[in-house]
RNA sequence: GCUGAUGUAGCUCAAUCGGUAGAGCAGCUGAUUUGUAAUCAGCAGGUUGCGGGUUCGAGUCCCAUCAUCAGCUCCA
């Protein structure tokens, strides 16, 4: 049989043989490191026997799906020994996931601490049983009598069509439905790790039981499972709910409550001054900034649709049955800009109108949602809405687009989010305004804008606004956990609702569209986001402490704060450290807490009107003219983007 | 909201079987005048998240509640 290899090379094998044998026929160590193959761009377990001219590729733990299938066999191993220890346990699903694997099961008690570690006991006899695994195929009616005693595989079988053929993978006294690939004996598992017992729902709706579902991970060395543990542990020391707080830009407080932070002078600081950045760039960009009220009535939001979609993430004053007046604190501002809008004739001439606030809203998130500055109940959005004629749209979307790059490269994100494109679900009539034309004509417009503009977005099917598609900007938190951090959408149907209109060239009135966006999300959130990217270490530009002072002996502390008055005059955010005593420490504390510079001086300094300079990052700088220091800082501050 | 875990001084942690809440760092006062991980001495810091209960006695056991964490669901 002829082979085309990963590497382009045509070769010729006596008779048919599995991709295992051919691994083995190319090298030794090959096949020792296989865990799957990619047969004709299709994912297939080792044992497959290609067809003659087949293009083959060897998939090993360097590889994505090579990675997957050792994962994959790892929960099945995982739900190997947790039926061997609680045999009374229904297996719900178990998949391989980006950092590892989980499985979910149906227990009669949830696992603890203890359970994890003897199973994880036993998951290492099967993994020393090297238990071949074999896929087995069955027809569908025979598979739903195999599984007569789990509701669950029962469910998942039901949902395929009839004429399935499904496969089942076992190893030893254990099989599993599953599609595979799987590797092919436990053994090939080695360095594993049970890392957490969670809930999750069934099928991922919480209106269905909640199943205990175990994490793990999984190595082929040893090391690259020490060394992913210690990153763990490491990740913890940059989470911002951690950081930030130690850094003091952020507390919580018990009466206060949920969801609440209090922002700290510091914290308070980086904000002001992302928010003054901010506003002034969308001045320069042509946004007019309105102020509008923190709270409405109900009718606007009934206009609105917020009422019929948004109203359990509301703050509502008032009861509804009872009052003849219901207030509601803002979850989103869009209603308020367009009141504005509407509170005069425009002519096409004017447009677009770009209407920007840097807006606080409420939205009331479920108790167990909250998380640090991430995900709260009150926060600040840099927001604005863009009301243009249908031309104009697409070169509003890249304008804002180019904004918001702007403003990524600034704070230094540029290369560290995805763009996804969020489009609506149709079958979820409840929570998107079922208008399937409207949908439909705007999520191409929307393609084609994305398209023009040559970005690498992914595709996400319900994860749109209710009024319309999003792109959204995601970043990863130190975990791995993806969030929004800043969004674009074009809205069709709230211009409708609000019967917004603008007066065209022929004197009719016409509809415009509006493009909601944040230019730089909400700064909680994205406050969060800098803490861990920069490990706490902000930018100069926008660090709450820029350059701390520090005195050797109380003599050079007089001389040091002539030069904080100068460097204050000069706009640059320092402190002066009194206590000349213990300088090592201090010296390292200010390392560890992220000062940019620190200007230390002592007598010497003094006689000669110089500073030592210590620059965060690179260390000593040398001694330099107290003048052309302040120079060196402000215009670092001016220049604000970070390369 | 759901499942599980956790709340002791500003921070990190200790307190045996239910038997007087304790240490380091940080803080304050004094001495020290110092050049890159730690000068010395002293002082202060607590209704053990809050509220009930069991007990002669509760940080420890039970109930409730608030908050925090991980995950699910939801979302900027």
């Amino acid at each position: 049989m002829k082979i085309l290899l990963a590497d382009g090379q045509l070769r010729e094998f006596e008779g048919s043989m599995s991709v295992a044998q051919i691994a083995a026929a190319i090298s030794g160590k090959l096949a020792k490191k296989a865990l799957a193959a990619r047969i004709d761009g299709k994912i297939f377990g080792l044992d497959t026997v290609p067809l003659d001219g087949s293009r083959v590729e060897i998939l090993t733990f360097e590889d994505e799906e090579g990675k997957k299938a050792l994962w994959h066999t790892a929960s099945h191993v995982m739900a190997q020994a947790v039926l061997r220890l609680f045999p009374e346990t229904k297996l719900a699903i178990g998949p391989a996931i980006d950092t590892g694997f989980y499985y979910d099961f149906d227990a009669i008690r949830p696992f603890d601490a203890a359970d994890l570690e003897k199973i994880e006991e036993e998951m290492r006899r099967i993994t020393q049983e090297d238990l071949p695994v074999e896929r087995i195929e069955m027809p569908r009616d025979k598979a739903l009598e195999f599984t007569a005693d789990n509701p669950y595989k029962q469910e998942l079988i039901e949902d395929l069509p009839k004429d399935t053929v499904l496969s089942f993978y076992k190893q030893g006294e254990f099989a599993d439905l599953c599609a595979g690939p799987h590797v092919p004996s436990t053994g090939r598992i080695r360095h594993f790790k049970l890392l957490s017992v969670a809930g999750a729902y069934w099928r991922g709706s919480e209106k269905n039981k909640m199943l205990t579902r175990i994490y793990g991970t999984a190595f082929e060395k040893r090391e690259e499972l020490a060394a992913y543990l210690e990153m763990l542990k490491q990740a913890k020391e940059r989470d911002h709910n951690k950081l930030g707080r130690e850094l003091k830009y952020f507390t919580t407080s018990d009466v206060v409550g949920q969801g609440l932070p209090l922002l700290l002078p510091k914290g308070a600081k980086v904000m002001q001054t992302l928010i003054r950045f901010v506003e002034d760039e969308e001045e320069k960009r042509g946004y007019q900034c309105a102020r509008t009220p923190l709270m409405a009535k109900s009718d606007l939001y009934k206009i609105s649709g917020h009422w019929d979609h948004y109203k359990d993430g509301m703050f509502v004053l008032g009861d509804e049955r009872k009052d003849s007046e219901v207030l509601a604190l803002r979850p989103m501002e869009c209603p308020f800009h367009f009141i504005i809008y509407n509170s005069d004739i425009h002519s096409y001439r004017e447009l677009p109108i770009r209407y920007c606030e840097t807006a606080t809203l409420f939205r009331n998130e479920s108790s167990g949602e909250m998380h640090g500055l991430i995900r709260v109940r009150q926060f600040t959005l840099a927001d604005a809405h863009i009301v243009c004629t249908p031309d104009q749209v697409a070169d509003e979307f890249k304008g804002v687009l180019g904004l918001i790059i702007h403003v990524m490269r600034c704070i230094g994100i540029e290369n560290d989010i995805r763009y996804r494109f969020s489009k609506w679900d149709p079958r979820n009539t409840e929570k998107y305004i079922d208008d399937p034309q409207a949908w439909e004509t705007t999520q191409v417009l929307m393609k084609r804008i994305l398209d023009e503009i040559g970005l690498d977005y992914k595709e996400a099917d319900g994860e749109a606004a209710f009024y319309g598609p999003k792109l959204d900007l995601q970043f990863k938190n130190v975990y791995g956990k993806e969030d929004t951090l800043f969004t674009i959408q074009i809205d069709f149907a709230l211009p409708g609702r609000f019967d917004m209109s603008y007066v065209d060239k022929d004197g009719t009135k016409k509809r415009p569209y509006i493009i909601h966006r944040s230019s730089i999300g909400c700064y909680e959130r994205t406050l969060a986001m800098l803490i861990e990217k920069y490990a706490g270490a902000l930018p100069l530009w926008m660090a709450p402490e820029q350059v701390r002072l520090m005195a050797i002996t109380d003599r050079s502390l007089d001389y040091l704060k002539g030069w904080e008055q100068k460097l204050k005059a000069a706009g640059v955010r320092v402190t002066l450290d009194e206590r000349s005593e213990k300088i090592g420490y201090k010296i390292r504390e200010a390392r560890t807490e992220r000062v940019p510079y620190m200007a230390i001086a002592g007598d010497s300094e003094a006689e000669k009107g110089t500073l030592a300079i210590r620059k965060r990052g690179e260390g000593d700088i040398g001694q330099m003219d107290g003048d052309a220091f302040i120079d060196l800082v402000s215009n670092e501050i001016m220049k604000k983007v970070i390369f």
